[in-house]
DNA sequence: TATATTTAGTGCGATATGATACTAACAGGA
DNA sequence: TCCTGTTAGTATCATATCGCACTAAATATA
């Protein structure tokens, strides 16, 4: 590591990996006995941005093979969270409903992590954090393109 | 979400998670075959801040259960990265000891990942990177301090 | 239209993660 | 020293992740 560019995001992605594990075990203890962070991603994907998606979509947003996510789906599905139906515009496809109980615990989760946020806007100012989101933001985006670019195959894993 | 404090944390959450996973998976395409970050995440800690250590104290540092590392460790022992020796001062612990190879492969992987990087830098500043390392840190050492503090009882797993 | 290729979803198997429970060893107090 | 509680590591089991291969449906091409 003789480069300091690399260097700094080595240590970028170091702190970043850190965080994201803390972050998911605060999240995890938040939401009931067998759900996990992956069933909560996809129920706030489908609140923020509609449900009625194709979980080849979501596959693709959260960047996790369909297997992956076909799994994840099914235990949303056991517990009564989402619903899946037949997509009328492709027949290869489905589409993926939230359940009444699916968006009310999602809610119920958001609102079970607010004392986490205000006891961490204690120690964080929220102002410090505002102006790195466009970075972070700037950061993933690019990211993401490296991997989609055919010409940076290196990039590129077998995911799909 | 009505607080926007809690708004900020909960997109600086979200953009964390969705950058571990994509440079986890460059990350991880740089690995030989079969080897995940959770192996050289191992390697890297070993070699930055020195071998002959105890599973314990890694398992603490990564934040894992301590039988997800035993089975990292199981892996890199059986692939003759890592090599496991019992701990002199502590009859029921052991000692991590790297291999040459582990070494090897470890600065193989950073070289690997240096186009990478590099081409990285030519989309992202580092020097805009440089200044957030800071705030991130702090965030990491919040949550780590939150997940140890007894008073702060509904922040902590059960993991250990 | 007929055929070939691509795509969405899933079954299956290998590996990973982590909770529980156990053993062996250490540590503190009587 | 003995007893009690704690700690390090692991076996076991349930669930998660994901590569591979397959089916059915859509799309492209001849």
């Amino acid at each position: 590591m003789p480069d300091p560019d690399a260097r700094v995001f080595f240590e970028f992605f170091n702190e970043i990996g850190i965080i994201e594990q803390l972050s998911r075990t605060l999240l995890e203890a938040r939401l009931p006995e067998g759900l996990i962070a992956p069933h909560f991603t996809v129920l706030n994907h489908l609140v923020r941005l509609g449900d009625g998606r194709a979980p080849i979509d979501m596959a693709r947003a959260f960047q996790v093979p369909k297997t992956s996510l076909t799994h994840t789906l099914k235990t949303l599905q056991t517990r009564g969270l989402v619903t899946l139906a037949p997509n009328p515009g492709d027949g290869r496809s489905k589409l993926v409903w939230l359940t009444d109980a699916g968006r009310r615990l999602h809610g119920q989760t958001i609102t079970a992590l607010g004392p986490d946020f205000a006891a961490l806007a204690e120690k964080i100012d929220p102002a410090d954090i505002a102006p790195i989101l466009p970075v972070l933001k700037a950061v993933r985006v690019t990211l993401d393109k490296a991997r989609d670019a055919p010409q940076a195959a290196v990039l590129q894993s077998h995911k799909g």
